[in-house]
RNA sequence: CGGGGCGUAGCGCAGCCCGGUUAGCGCACCUGGUUUGGGACCAGGGGGCCGCAGGUUCGAAUCCUGCCGCCCCGACCA
């Protein structure tokens, strides 16, 4: 492509509104236009980077026997009530205002579960894996990070149907592997996590991440084994707080000064980890204490899987004082004003010689004995899990990361075919729903998490199979000299024939403009054809990776280019 | 949805408090000339419903009210 006819209207300055690296690349390359909040123009170069990491999505997901769908963006809005998604989704889809019975599809397993139930209807039918790549529309609350987190945006969805269990795991499997191939093909660095499955229903669950300040999930990391997590059930293996020799007993004393764990274990000079803390939750108008250890914080995605229910918030201060008999900083689970049902961090079972309110405002209790003096006997792991904590595997500490969600797994097992009739006949006649899988890869993600991964002060590095273009040939003076422009022109259509894609920057700008746009764009090898370096016979050649620079001889170009691309 | 910030030429911004010539600067763009290996220089030029609507005033980019849009923090998020 020669360059004065091709659109990519590079920026010197950042566009106001972009924050984060890829966002302003994105840009000020070219690649994108924004249009409104959340919502993306392609340009010409952006769309060909699009289409290389389409290209890889296709290639790999081909490969483990996909099959290629086109699911219409515009769904009836009864497939989505049968499923309850309607509900469950709430403000996240899009209605139309003067079509009524129709939404935009945030996703796609209503419609593939629909189209499993009318043609799937034996085991013999089975297994099946099926794709698309396709605009996908969420009424995103916040938009932001460029097209990190868009209203509307493409998705590699895919979802696999399977007769049994052991059909899934196969078919989970081979999506695992191939996720892994794909964004390890697209040279981006990433790790597996375990995840929640939130409101997608389902069994296992995991996701891919990148690692980045601009990321929007918390993860919990191990250098050492691998181990990694979402911090929403990232465990740890965290010592219990145990138990002392000497036990006396229950002690209550006045701490008037002391509203947060933090104050109490400074004025009495306390052990932190001994402190137990209490926070009660309203589930469905019924109160619930949480025990904790003083320094470690509820984990409310752990809480809703223990409970079974997203339907609770923190109690209001009336309800404190009418379960408990004391406002907060002062609630514990001995001597509370009504029963109510208590549940307790794993780390404080079996614990004694805890610190904890006396449910009197101004009053806590010392030598509390977790077995001695309460009845409590539900324990679950309901902390988050900190910086330093010790890997749940290998025991070194734990860093956590923020972290951006590029692909995301998951065991969906027989919601969708259930709620839809997605039924099969197995081996003995009997009508069994379908297994499925689903399997989702945000596009632009990709492209915006490569370049956060692969940037220097100057712009973008590509390096591999998503660069728009492996060759950039920069006509230093070409419209004035008329053997640079040829030799140009040369270079250009050898580079072609040979297989390379190759942008040759033939504009009226003087050099410097070219050197810097080059390094914005930033394809990774540059061939620099000027009058001085032609009247001894030779280019020089800049990587843009490392930004060396070489002079070579005219006749070795091709060579050194095939080198360079072995 | 709560909190904060911002809307002036394609882009980045000043002007607004304290109302008053023809609304300004840099970049980009057009013409001519000089330049030509790291975002050139000189001269001339084009481009504005100052986000929208209403109000106050002799007079509004500037003051007041309402609305819209965009960004950031939070809530939410397959």
């Amino acid at each position: 492509m020669k360059q004065s006819r091709y659109f990519i209207p590079t920026l010197k300055e950042n566009p106001a509104d972009a924050q984060i690296p890829s966002h302003q690349l994105m840009v000020r390359s070219g690649m994108v236009r924004q249009l409104g909040s959340g919502i993306f123009s392609f340009l010409p170069l952006g769309q060909i980077v699009l289409k290389k990491v389409i290209d890889i999505l296709r290639e790999e997901q081909d490969a483990i026997g996909g099959q290629e769908f086109l699911l219409p963006a515009l769904n009836p809005i009864e497939i989505w009530e049968k499923t309850g998604r309607v509900e469950a989704m709430g403000d996240v889809m899009f209605h139309l205002k003067n079509r009524e019975g129709v939404v935009l599809a945030p996703t796609h397993e209503e419609i593939i579960t629909y189209h499993a139930a009318q043609h799937i209807s034996s085991y013999k039918d089975m297994p099946q894996m099926w794709y698309q790549v396709q605009t996908k529309f969420r009424n995103e609350a916040r938009p932001k990070s460029g097209v990190l987190r868009g209203r509307q945006f493409i998705m590699k969805d895919a979802y696999s149907l399977d007769n049994s269990w052991e059909g899934l795991d196969k078919s989970y499997e081979k999506q695992f592997h191939a996720y892994k191939k794909i964004f390890d093909r697209c040279g981006i660095k990433f790790f597996v996590v375990g995840a929640s499955s939130g409101a997608m229903g389902g069994r296992q669950s995991q996701e891919y991440m990148v690692e980045s300040d601009s990321g929007e999930d918390i993860c919990a990391v191990c250098d050492v084994c691998g181990y990694a997590a979402n911090i929403e059930i990232a465990s740890s293996k965290t010592p219990p707080v145990g138990r002392k020799d000497e036990n006396p007993e229950i002690e209550k004393f006045a701490t008037p000064t002391a509203k947060t764990i933090d104050e109490l274990v400074e004025q009495y000079n306390l052990n932190v980890n001994r402190c137990a803390k209490s926070v009660v939750y309203t589930v469905k108008d019924v109160p619930i204490l949480i025990l904790m250890r003083g320094n470690d914080e509820l984990n409310e995605t752990k809480l809703e899987a223990i409970l079974g229910t997203n339907e609770f918030r923190p109690s209001t201060e009336d309800e404190l004082l009418e379960f408990t008999g004391a406002n907060g900083g002062s609630i514990g689970p001995v001597g509370l004003k009504k029963k109510i049902r208590i549940i307790a961090d794993n780390l404080l079972q079996g614990a004694n010689a805890l610190v904890s309110g006396a449910n009197e405002n101004g009053y806590h209790l010392k030598n509390i004995d977790m077995d001695r003096d309460t009845d409590v006997t539900e324990f679950y792991d309901l902390r988050t899990t900190k910086v330093g904590d010790p890997c749940p595997v290998c025991g070194v500490p734990l860093r956590v990361v923020k972290a951006i969600e590029i692909g995301h797994i998951f065991k969906l097992g027989t919601k969708y075919s259930s709620a839809l009739g997605a039924n099969f006949l197995d081996k003995d006649g009997k009508q069994q729903p379908i297994i499925m899988g689903s399997y989702g890869i945000g596009v632009e993600r990709i492209v915006a998490c490569y370049i956060e991964q692969n940037h220097d002060e100057k712009g973008i590095i590509w390096k591999g199979p998503l660069a728009p273009y492996q060759i950039h040939i920069l006509g230093i003076g070409n419209t004035k000299s008329e053997p640079v422009d040829k030799l140009c022109n040369g270079f250009y259509k050898a580079l072609k024939d040979s297989g390379y894609e190759v942008l040759y920057d033939d504009r009226d700008e003087t050099a410097g403009v070219k050197f810097n746009d080059a390094d914005l764009i930033g394809i990774p090898l540059q061939i620099i054809v000027g009058k001085k370096n032609l009247e001894n016979g030779q280019v020089e050649f800049k990587y843009r990776q490392t930004l060396d620079r070489e002079i070579v001889g005219i006749d070795e170009v091709l060579e050194i280019v095939k080198i360079f691309f072995k």
